[in-house]
DNA sequence: GTCTATATGTAGATAGAC
DNA sequence: GTCTATCTACATATAGAC
């Protein structure tokens, strides 16, 4: 009964195929994450696996389609540990707080960009390329703001007299801080003085950054 | 006394030279901010210009050079408004506080992009690529980072106890919440539930962006 | 300073042999 | 599935007439 759908019937890939396939993502992902998607060639993604330039077109299709599947591999992946955590939190107290839930959304994706290996750390980079730029809404819209919604809703009830404006508002500045972290922390360590290469800087910036983003709620909701 | 250096001497420009030349870098302006470096060809910029491609090297000189031009052309006065809103709240006040800190850094970049005309609208946006994009690194440390670091040493002086890393982030978090109002006020309208190009949203941000930084920062300071 | 025409490189994508 | 060779489009940049 696996069979009976999807009209043009395709045997299952060989393992060497699907070892290709894999090495054309991953490097497709560095790629894209650290130049966004103008700034990496179809021939550097192909140099990158080691591939040849028609093996990426033939796995990963045209070149926008391959940066929509890159993004698509690992939304779910962080949409569920978002959600599995507000589920978790509702667990523990029937209606979590704000900082609650500002953790379930932000600390999946700091751990994941800091420890989930080198593919997660790209993704954070690329779901930043994807977050600034307009051109990618119908990405982000199918992949990211389903998630989102939910955790605007969980907002919108522990402030039912805020104006949905300032909620949301106050919402992508905290994802924007979060996504910074991504594609600036040179800049906080150069700003702090710290050497160019050196890690010296904070380890996990989880803490530091929800402390930031409920703080900016709390005032923003006071100040309205 | 105007002459006797700079090699290459050369006589004033006429004043149609200056018109196109002016024609060319607003063009170029609005294109990069729109697109990012990659996302606008001399060509496209040539055609918005109403001229030929090659006028456009004429005057800009190769691509990158024109994006360092256009970078470089509002650099000045925004830091300009920045240090002159500082000085004027040390003469208020000999030692401004938090919220009037920020605000003379947040407020210059609000107001212009939003009062100051469609070129410094789209002089915001093209801010925001610059600092995401640790290419331009560069450019931001030429034009952005001193400015930053006469702020930062505000900001180390009314947390003398605070760790450099912790204030630097918490004011790369607030950088980062105000490019996003240049990049993603749309995103906030989606979320708020605002239809798509109608302006049912709030007007002047700067309040609001002011309000939730400091909150930010403050809960930073105080988690440490 | 401005234009036309062109040189030169590189991009994405595919045809067709294996 | 994989590779070589190639097609076509468009990029940056400049030469040289006006």
């Amino acid at each position: 009964m696996t069979d009976a759908k999807a009209p043009p019937r395709k045997r299952a890939p060989s393992k060497r195929s699907l070892e290709t396939r894999a090495r054309i993502l991953d490097a497709a992902e560095v790629l894209f994450a650290r130049g966004g998607f103008d700034g990496a060639s179809m021939r550097d993604i192909a140099a990158a696996a080691g591939v040849p330039v028609a093996l990426v077109n033939f796995h990963g299709g045209a070149k926008e389609d391959l940066f929509a599947t890159i993004v698509a591999r690992r939304a779910d992946a962080l949409s569920q540990r978002r959600l599995a955590a507000l589920a978790a939190a509702k667990e523990r107290q029937s209606a979590p707080g704000l900082r609650e839930v500002l953790d379930c959304f932000i600390r999946p994706y700091i751990d994941l960009a800091r420890a989930g290996g080198p593919q997660w750390t790209a993704y954070a980079r690329l779901i930043a390329h994807v977050s600034a730029d307009e051109r990618w809404r119908p990405i982000s819209e199918r992949y990211f703001d389903p998630t989102a919604a939910m955790f605007m809703a969980e907002l919108a009830r522990l402030f039912p007299a805020a104006a949905p404006c300032r909620i949301a508002g106050a919402f992508v500045f905290s994802i924007s801080a979060m996504l910074s972290l991504a594609t600036s922390r040179w800049r906080i360590e150069a700003m702090a003085g710290l050497p160019h290469g050196g890690n010296g800087g904070i380890d996990d910036w989880a803490d530091v950054l929800i402390d930031f983003s409920e703080g900016g709620f709390r005032s923003v909701m006071a100040g309205a």
